[in-house]
DNA sequence: TCAAAAGTGTTTATAATACACCCATGG
DNA sequence: CCATGGGTGTATTATAAACACTTTTGA
């Protein structure tokens, strides 16, 4: 047998704060754990970042870094509200392994998933969401059909009550909540469809 | 610094035999390579697998075993017309860990990019094509429908020739070829597509 | 001339984008 | 009463599924 090399967990933790993309550093760098004989992945992530706070987790991709250790990446959403601490940063602004690979991945899941809950409030309003997904996407999205796709898909529920309008105006928004708060993949066979 | 447990690059290798998805087996288990110190996990990989040999690779998982040890999961892709050694199984007669999930995986990729280039001989008739996708995705194929999305995505190119008909019969069938030999995505944005 | 297999033409369904217009509020 | 922001109605477009029909072959 020879010597293994040290396994850590490592958390890209991201959130859509005032219009960006951001990720939580630790002293610079994204948050990790060595991971401990038996032990799971997501326990040693645990050590890393709380993931109890984490609105939603996926595993991203498994590397072995420059220092020679090897790396399971986690991808982890919260909402801007969240109260987790740490050090945000923009994510365009991080040249970090994984952080590309957490976007991108992220980018697509908002297409056919209903991943947007992770990010957003409990409720709100399109606009307010629309904000997300403009920060979460890098594109311009319009608020009109992103209400209509998500309430097609059921992915949005319409909640009582409204936004009262701010000082210059405007009609009073709806308000609406995810229906779901875990994953559910929205929009399974975009072609190659199962016949009825 | 604690102990670390070994880590292990495993092979989902698949292909399509006979309107059936395989895997390759080793002795009754997935194929596996211990990793060495400083190694690539694609590296150990291939003391698991002849790499060179699939038409395509793509990392799936990483798992703590029930053995303890911890293990990243590719999967592998290869036409049925593939010299590669071993102990061919039906995918869907096997239980073991990562199996269900390079399934999942494959299924989901035939939707949304040209991996089926992966399964496919060099060049194929539609029917022929058909068989592979209803194998790779366990439900019915329109061959009409298959041909004019792959058509029309740029994914399939004719080529010169046609298929003798059989001693039944029937229309000589035209020949294609897939017009890329790497994956790439052809159905990107599903929804909330960039603004023109 | 018929059955089999392949391929095309055309219709239908669905989903999403685009855009015009109406609604409700503050000042 | 008008600017602002929110929301709805209604094309238009794109993609793919469904299905009828034509083509080309072997026997």
């Amino acid at each position: 047998m020879t010597d293994s090399t040290s396994h850590v967990g490592v958390g890209v933790v991201m959130r859509v704060q005032d219009g960006a993309l951001e990720v939580l550093l630790d002293r610079g760098r994204l948050p990790e754990a060595v991971l401990e004989p038996g032990e799971s992945l997501e326990a040693a992530l645990g050590r890393a970042v709380d993931v109890a706070a984490l609105a939603h987790v996926e595993q991203l991709e498994t590397r072995v870094l420059d220092n020679g250790s090897i790396a399971t990446a986690y991808l982890g959403l919260v909402p801007a509200e969240s109260p987790l601490a740490g050090e945000w940063r923009r994510a365009s602004a991080i040249e970090l392994p994984f952080v590309a690979a957490a976007q991108s991945r992220l980018r697509a899941k908002l297409s056919y998933t209903n991943v947007g809950f992770a990010l957003a409030p409990g409720t709100f309003t399109i606009s307010e969401l629309r904000e997300v997904y403009v920060a979460a996407l890098g594109h311009d999205v319009s608020a009109t059909n992103l209400q209509r796709v998500l309430i097609r898909r059921g992915v949005l529920e319409r909640v009582d009550g409204r936004r009262a309008p701010g000082r210059t105006g405007g009609r009073p928004a709806a308000l609406f909540r995810f229906a779901s708060d875990r994953l559910e993949v929205t929009d399974e066979f975009a072609t190659l469809r199962p016949p009825r």
